[in-house]
DNA sequence: TGGTAAATTATTGTTAACAATTTTGTTATC
DNA sequence: GATAACAAAATTGTTAACAATAATTTACCA
């Protein structure tokens, strides 16, 4: 369990800091959904005291990426199908309404927004790259919420977003094939560009069955 | 302070308790936007100690339903105009979801179940039980989520049910005009029976204008 | 009187020690 | 060898004491 987590040398963590660093090791796939996340190891890691990795704990118990029993520690939450299913579900829902309202509102500057990242990520996945090239896919997805401008949206895809990887390592394995093709955002910003509703909504949904 | 939230008698509470009562609170309009909460003074009032208010507190924040400000303690969260519009936008796109996924697997025994709920709430009206009509009318929301079958949709519609009276009481003030009418949870009610999905989504949206 | 600085009080934050519980390991018995 | 009972270790949960910070009061002087 101890290498799944890069210990950082920093001598001081802060507990966002920590917080942070656990949250991204679920994204990048280094901790596997069950695993036991045990107090003074934590504590011991990122050289910090066990109260504030319980409270870290906890809150990531609240985000439902960990599981939480009482008297029995945390592990990594394993979601089950039906979550899974209903997760993608909402997801659907939450980023067909992100484009619905992006298309009132976008303008050229937004698209060449888009359009450099979704260079960038291009970029990533040609050099190989494959774990910056998911980090910058899904920063695509954020930026459509964060342009979008609604927070409580924009903080319900992160939410999804989080708990996603739990569900594939849970469901389909580790298959490497979860990364997002970017033909589909260049097809979703081409669709914004001519302010076609319908048709970025269609591709989002056939491009979040992955 | 002390008057707003009942002394329970009780001589024991779990944190899950504590954790309703508080929420139930703001919920009933007892809590005002930008009360302070006081570690100490809770904890006395509910017979427990301080660090289990600590968690709750925190836990509450996690929901933002407090504000918790580093070394200033924690106070009952006061929604920017921004963010109550934001809510109400994401509502109608979460409750606009749930019924389009109800009207696919509405059958009698459901219609019957919120006919029952809105008779209740009627009568609850009539009888000039303001409070328990407007938890019923609360109630029946959460009964289309939970019919819907979609458990994050339902945690998404309940997150937002709980936010929504800070951002009424914050910026229209208690004016008692904030119960739903119920002629339109029963025109919902029709619109489902008849599987019109446009129809339920239309009077659902100018229902949540209020 | 007004305003500022120091002292006091109130409140939140942290920690280490201890308690309670679960897990692991050992032994004895069949 | 399998199982049960017990003991030991590991892990989580709780608490009270203390530290750090913010809010309030008091004292002082122009």
């Amino acid at each position: 369990m101890s290498a799944q987590l890069d210990k950082p040398d920093k001598t001081q963590f802060s507990e966002d800091e920590v917080l942070r660093q656990i949250e991204q090791a679920v994204l990048d796939h280094r901790l596997a959904p069950g695993t036991k996340l045990k107090e003074v190891h934590l504590a011991d890691l990122f050289g910090v005291k066990r109260g504030m990795i319980r409270k870290v704990l906890t809150r990531l118990a609240h985000s439902r990426l960990v599981d939480q029993e009482p008297n029995r520690g945390a592990t990594v939450a394993r979601p089950s199908v039906k979550e899974g299913q209903d997760l993608f579900a909402t997801r659907r829902v939450i980023e067909s309404a992100i484009l619905q309202i992006l298309v009132t509102q976008v303008d050229e500057r937004k698209i060449t927004r888009l359009r450099k990242l979704l260079a960038q990520e291009q970029k990533a996945y040609e050099r190989g790259h494959s774990e910056k090239a998911l980090k910058l896919s899904v920063d695509f997805h954020r930026q459509l919420a964060v342009m979008a401008g609604n927070s409580v949206l924009e903080e319900y895809l992160n939410d999804i977003i989080r708990r996603t990887p739990l569900v594939i390592l849970t469901h389909l394995g580790d298959d490497e094939q979860n990364r997002c093709r970017n033909q589909e955002h260049e097809a979703i910003i081409d669709a914004l560009e001519k302010r076609d509703t319908r048709r970025a909504i269609k591709i989002m949904h056939q491009h979040l069955l992955h």
